[in-house]
DNA sequence: GAGGACCATGACTGATCCTTCACGGCTTGT
DNA sequence: ACAAGCCGTGAAGGATCAGTCATGGTCCTC
């Protein structure tokens, strides 16, 4: 679940941060209208915390240019207790106005509503290869149809090659996203969990055309055999 | 476009039906809990807002008695500014909650917020597998065309997966759907709780094919075998 | 107040998964 | 050719997870 947090001030945005961390949300942040709407555009949010009073552009401009092409929720943040501010918001297609300051238990209960009512989008995400396909919404292999079965760790690491399909992830990226910061010499377990992943994907493990080793440098998803 | 108010006090709703009235909308008004949820299913108004402090009924329940059956956008209205109220209503299911005194003009742009993204219901949807039928909309279970009896908590579950069906579904998202934000590591429950749902719909528990066990990762409604 | 339905909770057993190690092949540089 | 890394493979122990059964509690009905 990712959101995108957009605020000038920094102290904020690291609040903000470790709040959503902790509650297993991925943070994107912005510090301006443009970047926000630019990375709007990239990870494609699921919801948007707006703060009004941006440094380059106004907050309803933000909301409308969202809107011209999204429909993520978008919760605004604001210290000001205007009523018009409020309303020309909320007209612009904003989903909830809060004004600080905020529990973050309410916002995140509010965030929780806008995800809840938002129209289910989605675009399905599938990576397919000539022998198999990786369906990141369900969380899934198919390979001939049928279902392959693949442990927490194993899928782990196949969604974050197949979402950078075509590119070089690092072994120290891998280690880092799946058994987090401490773990970063352990090559041991990338070995381990590459050959098992072959074993169940790649047509001849012994020579793959899929999961493809960079030496000493990482590893690749290559779409076409 | 027909908006339902609810509370307990004349004055208000007086003011608020003479302020509905004048912006166009067909005012229902109820000063309780009973009488609102009856109006609810007769008229089927667009919006409803909600006054807590009910003579008869907790908000909550309110709530979630009209999200047992319908999607109809929900406005908290409150004195309280307690935090731990606002979260409960809101994950109950409300769609906003505003603490009084607040303007007439959020008031109605909130509303518009809330119509505007409500969505025309959907038909209800059947799920079939194999050898059962989950219907949606009737809250029910057919297996081999006689009705299956689920407990409350049964059909919450049952309901999630199937909604999601061929979609994995995480432990923590059932336990946070099911029995609230608090009881994210019991997954206790889960285990008992599928393996009564398979006792009532697999044809042999011991080996399911329809309500799958991923382990470590979650849950998955298969409609084929 | 007796009974039944439903839910919460704990204990036990079997299954699955993770970690770790050992060994051998392959590549690279000297 | 040899040594040193790096990688692939298989297997074993221990940790974690799931399925099952049992128990006590609460609420509602009769």
């Amino acid at each position: 679940m990712r959101v995108l947090v957009v605020d000038d001030d920094v102290q904020i945005i690291r609040a903000m941060r470790i709040n959503l961390r902790a509650r297993g949300y991925d943070v994107d942040t912005a510090a301006d209208g443009a970047s926000a709407l630019r990375l709007a555009t990239e990870h494609l949010p699921q919801v948007v915390l707006l703060d009004l009073g941006l440094p380059d552009m106004e907050g309803v401009e933000v909301i409308q240019r969202l809107r011209g092409w999204s429909q993520v929720p978008i919760i605004v943040l604001s210290a000001r207790h205007s009523a018009g501010e409020k309303v020309r918001c909320l007209d612009s297609g904003a989903d909830d106005y809060v004004t600080k300051p905020f529990g973050m238990d309410e916002l995140l209960a509010r965030m929780r509503a806008a995800e809840r009512r938002a129209v289910p989008l989605e675009e399905a995400p599938v990576v397919r290869t000539g022998s198999f396909e990786v369906d990141l919404g369900a969380k899934r292999v198919l390979r001939n149809g049928e279902e392959v079965r693949l442990t927490p760790t194993e899928w782990h690491i196949l969604e974050l090659l197949a979402r950078n399909a075509g590119q070089l992830v690092s072994q120290r990226q891998i280690l880092h996203d799946v058994w987090g910061p401490n773990y970063q010499n352990e090559t041991n377990y990338l070995r381990v969990y590459l050959a098992q992943l072959r074993r169940k994907l790649e047509p001849d493990p012994a020579h793959p055309r899929y999961l493809i080793t960079e030496a000493g440098r990482g590893y690749r998803f290559e779409r076409e055999g």
